[in-house]
DNA sequence: TTGACAACTGACCTACTGGTAAGTTATTGT
DNA sequence: ACAATAACTTACCAGTAGGTCAGTTGTCAA
């Protein structure tokens, strides 16, 4: 089955959100970059409302495909922690940000169901986090002090406030530095 | 000496920027906030991207007074922590997010002044975090591993990612939690 | 008293926003 | 062969965006 033309729209629109913003993306900018009218576009997404919440729903998703992958081909909690943050790294360097940390600084511009979506997001990445932390302390990877749950909430907002802070020079080395730093910290190796 | 229609134009432009970012603020709400025209803006601040720059270097300028207040009413390091966290926890309670964190985030829709200026705020505020940091070790309230400025642009990066979650929920305590964790893991006390 | 200037207003401009309605086209199952 | 449907296009809408310009008003110095 190929990808079909609700899911480039998504696809599209999701990098216009994470690059310039929710308020700075427009039906005519995907219209344009999809090669389908604007109401091509409304055909498949009635208001701009139902295509972010189908989007952050498609993130979220694509996010617990991509942890339980990750899950399967770590050995360690520390190398469930670099893979999370080498994901990131990646975001940083085309010039995005996690989608959600967008769309919660955009949140004035949200409707209800896009705000609970987003705080789902961030409670699943938390949880898991939480997880691998865990993880990393019972196969010796990683030593914190406290709850898991605690830490991953403050790891968490380190990520996404390190991601703000790369988009501010374009450099993935803003992103970096405080993030390994941290991540040298918890290790025990 | 009363406070200048320009300075007024500048306090709602800035809250609206903090509250809903930088695209979806206008002239029209400046305007029916202040109640003076659209026009009447135009001649204080000819373009937007005008204002904004102002704006920033005013928020800059507000950033090192208050410091620089903090510094001499604090008798140690960890009080300038404190006092620097309340800050921004009374950002968030207003819905607000620091000014430089939002226009990080609507970054793609900033002109290379402004762009510069935001950067100059965030080395500004690594800079008094490191000064407070090292001066927290000196006097015995604070411990932590290397130098203060790493530490200090880990620092930044919580704060402001901290700062960015809690607005997803519109609730301090998403704030309070992380940094007042982070915080009993530096005091000494 | 007058003239100059700061600080506006009202009316207007073009470009773009999300969204709609009616019609077109290609592919189906019957 | 035909009707139904999915997936569009064309043409349009009202509202809003940032911005301009010709005037108006109040103040204040000469």
């Amino acid at each position: 089955m190929e990808r079909t033309s609700a899911e480039k729209i998504l696809e599209i629109a999701q990098e216009l959100v994470q690059t310039r913003g929710l308020n700075a993306m427009s039906y005519a900018d995907i219209s344009e970059q999809l090669g389908i009218t604007k109401a091509g576009i409304h055909y498949h997404f009635p208001s701009k409302d139902n295509l972010i919440l189908e989007m952050v729903k498609r993130y979220h998703q694509n996010f617990r495909y991509g942890t339980a992958h990750v899950n399967t081909i770590s050995k360690t909690g520390l190398e469930r922690l670099e893979k999370h943050m080498a994901y990131h790294a990646g975001l940083v360097q085309i010039r995005a940000l996690c989608l959600c940390a967008m769309l919660a600084s955009d949140s004035e511009s949200l409707s209800e169901d896009v705000r609970f979506e987003v705080q789902a997001f961030f409670n699943t990445s938390r949880a898991w986090l939480s997880d691998a932390l865990e993880f990393g302390r019972r196969d010796g990877t990683l030593t914190f002090r406290g709850s898991p749950d605690l830490e991953a909430a403050q790891v968490l907002a380190l990520y996404e406030g390190a991601m703000l802070l790369a988009r501010a020079w374009n450099d993935v080395e803003r992103y970096n530095e405080p993030v390994q730093r941290y991540l040298a910290t918890v290790s025990t190796i």
